[in-house]
Parts: structure tokens; sequence; C-alpha cells
DNA sequence: AAAATTACTCAATGGTTGTGGAGTGCGATC
DNA sequence: GATCGCACTCCACAACCATTGAGTAATTTT
């Protein structure tokens, strides 16, 4: 039972976040895609991955570097 | 959604219907998206589109024409 | 102080998608 | 024979996405 997908342009607009800036964190591997288009190799996501980046977002404000966030989201604290 | 979400691209690709024919259907309202990225104005469709395109494809090499097709998804027999 | 790291940010290239309008081949109709 | 409708098909435009390499300001390390 999945839920909507979403575009990286889309993930920008629930977020807050800016596509560059999503597309910096896919790269350094902070997070990744649900799957993709086989066609046009676009990125899908969904609802846990816009949860995902809000709480990245509110720990970024507070200045936790992105190298504790990784490590929580591996912990399975995320 | 309930399954695997895709673009206009995988429908072609995984019914065998070119990408401009599958723009005519939605065009004139054969099939429609399934939702829409709020960003991109893409059209998400899943597996339910792709069934649904493969029953048409099997009708059209019959001959059956898209009027005829309409209403047996209007009758709810497609 | 110099060098390195962090967390982005920018730019260029090439393929994908949406939209509207126009064109095409063909069988049926007048 | 000309016109019509059907079922595509093509075109041009603009916006979006993936990928890569490079740049940059701020902080940390040496």
């Amino acid at each position: 039972m999945k839920s909507n997908p979403y575009l990286i342009g889309d993930l920008a607009v629930k977020t807050g976040i800016p596509t560059v800036t999503i597309n910096y964190y896919l790269r350094i591997g902070l997070i990744s895609e649900i799957s993709r288009s086989e066609f046009s190799n676009y990125r899908y996501f969904d609802d846990t991955t816009v949860r995902l980046l809000m709480n990245i977002r509110k720990l970024r404000l507070d200045h936790i570097s992105l190298k504790e966030i990784k490590k929580r989201i591996h912990d399975g604290i995320l």
C-alpha cells in the first residue's frame, strides 16, 4: 500500500528544500529514490521521502551535520 | 497510489503503444491519468492503466472502434 | 596561517513531458 | 468525385529531470 508518487520537483515544493540540494543529498547517499522510470530514468519518491526530508531539514536548522544525520538514518533513528 | 508509478514513456514500454498514441487516447478521454505532479504537471499512471491499455490494444487489433471501446469502458466491461 | 573539509550551488548537455495545432491515410458518405 | 470522420502522427515550444564537473563560502583541522 504505497502513497502518492513524487518527482524531485514535488519534493522541493513539499519540503521547501531546493531541488539542487535534494540532488546533492541523493548524490551523497543521504536519501535515495523509491524506484525509477524504466524509460526516462526519472526518480520516483513517495511520502516516506517527504517525511525524511522534513526531518532532515529540522536537524539541519539545528546545525546537525549531514554525517550525523546519515548515521541516525542508518541506525533507524530517523 | 496502489501500485508502481509510471510516466507516459513507461506505459509505452510496457504496452507497446507509442507515446503519441497514448497522448491521443488521453486527449480524447479514452484513458486518464491517476494523478499529476504538482510541480512539473507530468501525468502519473499505474498498473491499472497498463492493463487497460493492453486490453485496448487487443481490441484495436480486432478493429474495434475507439467509440465502442470507450463505451465498454464506460459500461465497466473493461 | 595554510590546507582541508563541509554543505551546498552553478552550469552545460541531452533526453522526457505537456500542450495545441496541423497534417495524413483511408474507408464511408453524400 | 468530393467531402467527411476516424485514428492516428508530426511539429514546435517551453519546462522539467539526470548527470557531471566545477566553484564557493564557512568552518575545521593541521
